[in-house]
RNA sequence: GUGAGUGUAGCUCAGGUGGUAGAGCCCCGGGUUGUGGCCCCGGUUGUCGUGGGUUCGAGUCCCAUCACUCACCCCA
């Protein structure tokens, strides 16, 4: 048997309606707040990620889809749409459009890892990025849409996490602060804080391993040597958010693994996710445009995990149902064809039928069936109605029948919609 | 890439010490010769993950392999 590849999967129709009400609700709030949906490309040339993301990154070391095309040329399914919309937002002179330009999106993405919980190698993501302004309102408004949205789907006991990872000048400086903390304490790190110290120091905040945890408690925090720039927006965002009431915690460990991000970096953890409790993470981007060859043009943006939102999603949310309005129960190819007359006049006035051609069964298996599917009426045909020139309306819910001309049909099912 | 656990019907799972497969749910039919939901009766469904080995005989023991799950790494 073919199956679906490791780490992909298919969500079947039971599941869908969580799907498109999560989605839904991002439309809504991301619209709601001048947002415009961007789709761009789910493969783009290898090198924009290299650029983009950074090559010291985990992404780009070892979780790429990576392929030649018949060409020869390097492409990569997308592990991330920030860098993907900032290449559409320079190719498309986007700049020039817009002083400020806000952009959503929707859609898989890719990273070769081994599956877990909350963790498959096509997942989806919803997120926004901001251009134009390096403002803190910037990033203080579009925390409190993402907080908008998440209290929209009904998700409680969120951790809204927040840090300032600084600027590269003030980033650097730290750098070497925490190297120097650091060596009097290498012989007695662990090996994945020995391999990070070479790569980025600062991942050794995210170790836990006790020993080192407790090395790190010790260490001094990024916020205590942000400059005089970046200390000041981050103060400012701050005070943004206690304006708006919003509730949060600053950690001067978190770091974000994408090498992109300056000053404002954050995560939103979420219970009941298992080992990967963050619900989604973002931060301020201020030089990738510029370095994907674009104008300086400062960002912000976040991205959300679908797959994790979908299971954070309490029991109570309201989600959309396709139950039919009503399923045709024929006897009998003259039957069906009626039936198949009659279900498109009632689609044609709005609702919902279903008609299922199987002239052999009994009328006691197809009402099974409407009665299955959660249909408010039963509409039937057998040979009396057929012979008669009339047809039988049941509502389920009661049992309650009539038999009727067809003409009466709309009428019928207009005033029992009222009663 | 590393570690642990699990693989028996469409689904959830039983199957001491090896003797050639079962339950519940679902599905189909009937009880009601034209009517759903509850109930009753009957029925279908399996390369026992795959390959090899031990044995007269393997779902059961051994080896390998694959898949899934969870965790590490890291992230959404």
């Amino acid at each position: 048997m073919i199956e679906a590849v490791k780490g992909a999967r298919d969500i079947l129709p039971e599941e869908i309606g969580r799907w498109q009400f999560v989605e839904a609700g991002a439309r809504a709030t991301f619209e709601l707040y001048g947002f415009h949906e961007i789709r761009t490309p789910i493969f783009e040339s290898t090198e924009l990620f290299l650029r983009g993301i950074g090559e010291g990154s985990d992404i780009v070391a070892k979780e790429m889809y990576t392929f030649a095309d018949r060409k020869g040329r390097s492409l990569t399914l997308r592990p991330e749409n920030t860098a993907p919309v900032a290449r559409a937002y320079i190719e498309h002179g986007m700049r020039r459009r817009s002083e400020v330009e806000r952009l959503y999106y929707i859609g898989p993405m890719f990273r070769y890892e081994r599956p877990q919980k909350g963790r498959m190698r096509q997942f989806h993501q919803t997120g926004v990025e901001v251009f134009g302004s390096d403002h803190p309102a910037v990033d203080a408004e579009t925390l409190e849409m993402l907080l908008a949205f998440l209290a929209r789907l009904g998700l409680k006991e969120l951790d809204l996490v927040l840090n300032s990872v600084g600027c590269p000048r003030c980033r650097s400086d730290y750098r070497a602060v925490l190297l120097r903390h650091l060596g009097p304490h290498e012989p007695v790190l662990c090996d994945d804080c020995h391999r990070r110290l070479q790569a980025n120091p600062l991942r050794c905040f995210d170790c836990k391993v006790p020993a080192d945890r407790e090395t790190m408690a010790a260490a001094p925090a990024i916020l205590d040597h942000l400059c005089a720039a970046c200390r000041e927006h981050f103060g400012r965002v701050r005070s943004y958010l206690d304006d708006f009431g919003i509730s949060y915690r600053v950690d001067g460990r978190l770091m974000r693994g994408l090498d992109y991000y300056r000053r404002t970096a954050f995560e939103v953890l979420a219970p009941g996710l298992g080992a990967q409790n963050a619900l989604l993470g973002g931060g301020r981007y201020d030089g990738l445009v510029e370095d994907l060859g674009g104008p300086p043009v400062p960002g912000f943006g976040f991205a959300v995990g679908l797959e994790r939102l979908v299971m954070s999603l309490p029991g109570s949310a309201v989600l959309p149902d396709g139950a039919p309005d009503v399923v045709m129960v024929a006897s009998g190819e003259a039957a069906i064809g009626r039936a198949l007359s009659l279900a498109r006049g009632l689609r044609r006035s709005g609702r919902r039928v279903v008609l299922d051609p199987l002239p052999g069964k009994s009328l006691k298996s197809q009402m099974r069936r409407a009665n299955d599917l959660k249909a408010r009426y039963a509409l039937i045909l057998g040979e009396r109605e057929v012979a008669q020139g009339l047809l039988t309306l049941k509502r389920l819910a009661d049992g309650i029948q009539v038999t009727i001309g067809e003409g009466d049909l709309e009428t019928t099912l207009a005033g029992a919609a009222r009663a």
